[in-house]
DNA sequence: CAGAAAACCGAGTGGTTTACTAGGGATTAG
DNA sequence: CTAATCCCTAGTAAACCACTCGGTTTTCTG
């Protein structure tokens, strides 16, 4: 029951986008090294978002990333999906797509399952990314204030 | 952010034992073929949940397993932490012993992990063996009634 | 126009996990 | 005794993970 990088990565490296949301393009060796990311490794997820739609690319010198859309409109479950696939404990209770299940008849574990994906895509798509910058914010606050 | 078998599997062997709870032992052989499971497979997983004194075995002829605790007494959470290990989306927010996170620094994607993670703790965890047969048992009554 | 900065691309790799299978040994009812 | 049953260790093919390596292409800047 466990995420990969993938979605730890990417959903940093987003989180790095939006804090910079509004100004020039941001290279991702800058993105890796705040994040502390592998550069090359990153370079993979990101495309994955990239042909998602979430974040435009700008090619060459001066070049970089920006998010495809504001903050407000991407939810961590977006970003949570386009890397990690559609949610789902288990193939028969997958969000889209599920597979046929082997016994046709009712499984009572399978609701189970279904709940536990409707319970992570419930608290995946409740938060956004604006949402976490503000977060953020307030954290900063704290620490200067004290 | 997926289960592995272990946990589905075990799962259904935990119902099928909660199903006939009261009466003698039943062999692993009869549980893995009414959940359509490999027997050799799936005695690896009740050595597991032995140890971690879910079920009680007997041995020799006549043999077979029983549920160490009525069903009431066993949640589903129970159950998945035996076979899988502590809920967790990622290390950093393993239910125990989370591992150090390499930024000290506050990090706000974690939080988010651990928003996941009790919700998929508090779904599992309101859920016992008894209720899944009680779910069985109304199930049952609506395919007869009909 | 040269050079550098950056995105883009595909292949390879060492390690771990998954979902088993194989082949036995120990225990006990009948 | 013997058949049924639990118990244990080891192996294994395939997939997946978390990268690395070595480039090519595009574009800005001096």
């Amino acid at each position: 029951m466990r995420l990969s990088t993938k979605g730890h990565y990417g959903l940093k490296a987003m989180f790095d986008l939006a804090m910079h949301y509004g100004s020039e393009p941001i290279p991702l060796k800058v993105v890796a090294e705040r994040q502390n990311i592998s550069e090359h490794y990153l370079e993979q997820l990101i495309a994955v978002l990239r042909k998602m739609g979430l974040v435009k690319s700008i090619r060459g010198a001066q070049g970089g990333y920006i998010l495809a859309k504001p903050p407000s409109d991407i939810k961590v479950g977006d970003v949570v999906r386009a890397l990690e696939g559609p949610i789902a404990p288990l193939d028969c209770v997958s969000e889209f797509e599920p597979s046929y299940c082997e016994k046709e008849n009712y499984c009572i574990s399978r609701d189970i399952w279904a709940r536990v994906r409707d319970s992570i895509a419930e608290v995946l798509d409740s938060i956004t990314l604006e949402d976490m910058c503000l977060e953020a914010q307030k954290a900063q606050d704290n620490i200067t204030k004290s």
